[in-house]
DNA sequence: CTGTTAGCGCCTTCAG
DNA sequence: CTGAAGGCGCTAACAG
């Protein structure tokens, strides 16, 4: 049995604000003042960091959160943590935070409404001083509880239709609509589409894919849409259809980095060739353009641009109490060039 | 203005058991009881529960476990966010823990030691009640801090050349040797390593490839060893140069998921083709190997398997307050085949 | 089964 | 600049 000064027994305990209390003499008052920055005569602040070496004290966060009600932890959500997409967002949304101070406490949907729900609880029960979040679908009613509890929250990357949460993303719709225009320069004409129907994100490009066809007065044929989930077995079953058809599209653009992955899965498992039987268009670079052969033209996001900002509407949002309408930020993307499209003969 | 029950005023303040309290008109000790599954008067557990209803109260976790001393939640630390292989150890934890009724609590290391050892802390100032950590590196100096806490500690994967944690990994020689053999079976002769020597785990793949060399009687070349990092560039660069040698190894074997990326990537880039020019052996299944061209030959971790036995390991240190020695797992690996290795003709 | 009384570890008024 | 007292929200003994 072990006990320590205040003659308290147990296995293990860490010391507190009165075992240094005891040891300099001072009161708990001073001894407060001192951890949280304040000014102490400098014989006292001498005795207090003496104490704090000796007893190896540290601050119980969870105590101080119990009464200051902050935590200076940021929660984060992410639709799915196996995607690298989530991996370098939640990187680049570690560096910022860390810089400001701030801690990140990340939590995986599954690409799983129900998860996700639980997810914003879990945050909301830690008390994180703020949530950024890549939602899972267009719905946002999960995170009314967040808004009930007046926790800032901002939305990355994927917004939904109408939204009254900060929201930081690029121009999904300018973006798709360049990247098809890319293709049509090149001639294409028999263009297919690989796009999420489940998230406003997808929605929006599929929008800007169709503008592009509509005012090169090219039609969208039905059978060349393929609309479904955010996953990789979506983009692989979709190329693997179209492959199959017999008239087969010209070119094909991937509207996701996990369609994209499926694509390229479906079509090296096929007889045929990229950029010469078929041509191929992709969103998010993450490495995988550069391990694939040929190499793929994409659509670029700004992602480290995308995670500052969203760091930064946060921590204004928790800085500022005054309450302010929604900010909605869209930022620019840019076109990476590949061997994977095939500029097409005059016809 | 808001002013609540008792008369608090400000922005937002959540229910807390004295608000039910003064509704029902019981005492906090019956509430609390109640909260925590025992028993309770029918007509009270009635009482509470509209209470609970109407306040929307909910259980402030920060305050509970400010007295229990436990939260319910695991902490996981992981070398390298971005890495696919980070990605699904977090979603098979999170799954496991999840039916086990634990929360999980995720820190990025940013393949930094001082970043990793600040994400101890941070966990520990959360009071997790364990911690699973895959290593930056093989020094375990900066768990010291856990085991001071007598906070239970899980290796994953990555363990250190002796260690007093418990850990769960694969049989990292035998894998590698296997790995080898298979290359050897097929009369390749001049094959070359690419593997980490910053991490224990691919100083162990390293022998077992020695060892599978040595016991065919061929020798290992110096210049056909690339050791290094954990990562693409690495793996990017030490392909690029054994490729541009003037004798060029037959095989390649790849050690690990980033290492196998980056050689897949130079290889692209390169005038060579696998498996005509080169043939090529990786380490970790993570999608990769269905989007390269030729499938890749891989050796397979039971990642799910893994990851099951690391929770079913911090549970029971949690449960059982005895100490005692450390465990290790060692799990076996699978080789999957592909197209990347190509036999070579009796010489 | 219920109520009372102490804390958990810390911060924050207020006097002095 | 310092000290004493009260409270953050909850649980854990005890009595009854």
């Amino acid at each position: 049995m072990l006990f320590d000064a205040r003659g308290r027994e147990g296995q293990y305990m860490a010391a507190t604000i009165r075992d240094i209390k005891q040891k300099t003499g001072l009161s708990l008052a001073t001894i407060s003042k001192y951890l949280n920055g304040g000014n102490v005569l400098p014989e006292n602040r001498e005795k207090i960091e003496a104490a704090i070496r000796e007893l190896h004290y540290e601050v119980n966060e969870i105590a101080r959160g119990l009464v200051t009600n902050k935590t200076n932890t940021i929660g984060m959500i992410v639709y799915d943590i196996e995607s690298m997409f989530s991996g370098v967002i939640i990187r680049h949304i570690g560096d910022c935070l860390r810089k400001a101070g701030y801690a990140l406490l990340v939590c995986d949907s599954c690409n799983n409404e129900q998860v996700e729900n639980d997810n914003v609880r879990f945050l909301l029960n830690k008390k994180v001083d703020g949530i950024i979040v890549i939602p899972v679908s267009g719905k946002e009613d999960f995170l009314l509880q967040a808004r009930a509890k007046k926790v800032p929250v901002v939305l990355l990357d994927r917004s939904f239709a109408v939204s009254d949460f900060d929201c930081v993303k690029i121009d999904n719709r300018t973006a798709a609509y360049r990247a098809t225009n890319y293709l049509i320069e090149r001639r294409h004409k028999k263009i297919a589409i690989i796009a999420s129907r489940v998230d406003y994100t997808g929605r929006e490009r599929y929008k800007g894919f169709c503008e592009a066809m509509d005012q090169a007065g090219l039609t969208v044929k039905k059978e060349y849409c393929m609309l479904g989930t955010h996953t990789i077995e979506f983009g692989h079953e979709s190329m693997r259809q179209l492959l199959a058809m017999k008239h087969r599209p010209t070119a094909v653009l991937m509207t996701n980095y996990e369609t994209s992955l499926g694509a390229v899965m479906a079509l090296n498992e096929s007889e045929y060739d990229c950029p010469d039987d078929i041509s191929m268009m992709g969103f998010d670079d993450l490495i995988m353009s550069h391990v694939v052969k040929p190499k793929l033209c994409m659509v670029i996001q700004p992602m480290k641009e995308l995670c500052e900002k969203a760091v930064e509407l946060v921590l204004t949002q928790i800085h500022t109490k005054e309450e302010r309408p929604p900010i909605e930020l869209s930022m620019g993307t840019a076109l990476r060039d590949g061997n994977s499209v095939k500029p097409l003969q005059e016809n």
